[in-house]
RNA sequence: GUCCCCUUCGUCUAGUGGCCUAGGACGCUACCUUUUCACGGUGGAAACAGGGGUUCAAACCCCCUAGGGGAUACCA
């Protein structure tokens, strides 16, 4: 048996860290079980369906590099990848009849008024809220009547009430409820015909083959509910994996922080996909970060060892293991990313290189690289320089190497300064500093030298001495 | 309210009755290296939610309390 995930996003907002959790999850496992990874839009609630939502998931995807085997943009064995098309070719209808043939759905005709009401008496009752079943056997006449007052009929599906619903739960061992306290009989078919992913979820993961559903802690309850549906249906239960949910660095709430964490935030935050996705798939294991591409993680990656706690999201992780990578990734590859936290610029290939690679280990954030590229090729605020330091930059400028410029340039310079000056030691090379880049830290002066140039390097010293 | 799940260093966690003086990773910190910062190296501080049991012995088993998460829709 080929293993065969699924994502099942519905085209309501966008890609955040919580949902990409359980997406890589997805893909790791399948990676790791050379299975399929299929996305799959659950499209059926069209009134909270947002503009250019699908597009912006498939490039988050893609940026993320977990582009998937299937999907409604790229097509596949088991296409339409889409609920709507699913429903409009009556997928759902089909089923639907059939559990009405075999007495598993029935039509229901009280309205959502009357649920409400129902619900808050029981509520005050001091029991849970749940369908009583009332229209579960209507007559002919009943039905009729209804009707004729007007009602448009919902379709429920029909419970075992006195069976569990049993699962295998890869995150979390074998999962029971009983059906009696699953909420009552759900409705599978709105009123306006369009059904429910609670029966379409479970219609697509039968027809598109998928063994697995990895998903997040908060669908437990509709894996219960769904696992009747597939027993009416004589269909095999997938094996499922809830994962924990993702809170805030407060342990509490999944907050609207949280939510607002979207890929598309992060990436204009200066942080890198493999970033994003090692310390995503470490979290809820002990093993640390494993920094690597999506295919090497995959190979670390044990879903039956996650933890069952829910987890706290840390930016300060996740920040640095930005940082670990940026700092001896090569320039051709961090190349593809540097669009935009890079000002536009002509220079050489070559200087980029001897640029970026000055600069790499000082910085975290892509963001970072304006600031180093300031000091380096464009204007800076910088420190003043001490009253007692202008005779020594003085003789800076008259001793400063003509180009070509190399990598001992430096050196044989502070040779020189070293006996016109006399100086040495800090006092030597802190006011160049300063006078150079502005700042008391920064990447090696020798290093950086270079990468100025001569024009800029006298510029710099010229105009500190004029402050 | 009701049902399900969870609670070990700041964070992610190891741990399934004696190997726990509670281990690792990241962070923090000290020192070393360094003509700055960063990188790197070597050390260090740092946790069993609380209370009751059971047992010769409990982070591990049982009960209670507190706290957190999820669910409770004609959303997904």
């Amino acid at each position: 048996m080929t293993v065969r995930v699924r994502f099942a996003p519905s085209p309501t907002g966008k890609l955040h860290v919580g949902n990409i959790r359980t997406t890589l999850a997805n893909v790791l496992f399948a990676k790791k079980n050379k299975g399929t990874f299929v996305l799959r839009m659950e499209d059926t609630d069209t009134e909270r369906e947002v503009q250019n939502a699908e597009q912006a998931m498939f490039r988050d995807l893609d940026w993320l590099d977990l582009t998937p085997d299937e999907s409604p943009e790229k097509g596949g064995k088991y296409a339409p990848y889409r609920m709507s098309e699913r429903a409009e070719r009556g997928d759902y209808k089909k089923v639907v009849e059939h559990l009405m043939e075999i007495g598993r759905a029935y039509e229901c005709f009280v309205t959502k008024d009357e649920l409400a009401l129902m619900r808050k008496i029981q509520r005050a009752a001091g029991k849970p809220p749940a369908y009583d079943g009332r229209h579960r056997n209507l007559t002919e006449e009943q039905k009729q009547k209804f009707m004729a007052e007007g009602k448009k009929p919902v379709i429920r599906f029909k419970f075992n009430d006195d069976e569990q619903a049993n699962f295998k739960d890869l995150v979390r061992g074998d999962v029971s409820f009983e059906v009696k306290n699953l909420g009552g009989d759900p409705v599978i078919v709105r009123d306006n015909g369009v059904p429910l992913f609670t029966l379409a979820g479970v219609v697509d993961d039968i027809n598109q083959k998928i063994t697995h559903a990895i998903r997040g802690e908060d669908h437990v309850t509709n894996t219960a509910v769904q696992v009747q549906i597939f027993e009416a249906l004589k269909a095999e239960v997938p094996t499922f994996a809830h994962m924990p949910m993702l809170t805030d660095i407060d342990g509490t709430k999944l907050s609207k922080r949280l939510d607002g964490l979207s890929i598309k935030e992060l990436r204009e935050g200066g942080y890198l996909p493999k970033a994003i996705n090692s310390y995503l798939a470490s979290l809820g294991f002990s093993t640390g970060v494993h920094i690597g591409s999506v295919e090497e993680i995959a190979q670390q990656f044990e879903l039956d060892k996650m933890g069952r706690a829910p987890v706290r999201f840390d930016i300060e992780q996740l920040k640095r293991a930005n940082a670990i990578i940026l700092h001896d990734m090569e320039y051709k590859d961090v190349k593809p990313f540097i669009d935009g936290f890079i000002p536009e610029n002509n220079l050489s290939t070559e200087k980029l290189e001897i640029f970026w690679k000055s600069i790499r280990e000082n910085i975290e954030l892509l963001t970072d690289i304006k600031e180093h590229f300031d000091i380096c090729f464009g204007v800076f605020n910088g420190e003043l320089l001490n009253e007692d330091d202008v005779s020594y930059i003085e003789q800076a400028v008259e001793t400063l190497p003509h180009e070509p410029y190399t990598n001992d340039t430096w050196q044989k310079w502070m040779s020189e300064l070293k006996q016109v000056s006399g100086r040495k030691g800090k006092s030597l090379f802190m006011p160049l500093r300063v006078a150079l880049t502005g700042q008391q830290h920064g990447p090696e002066l020798a290093n950086l030298l270079p990468v100025m140039g001569e024009e800029v390097a006298r510029n710099r010293l010229e105009s500190a001495l004029k402050k």
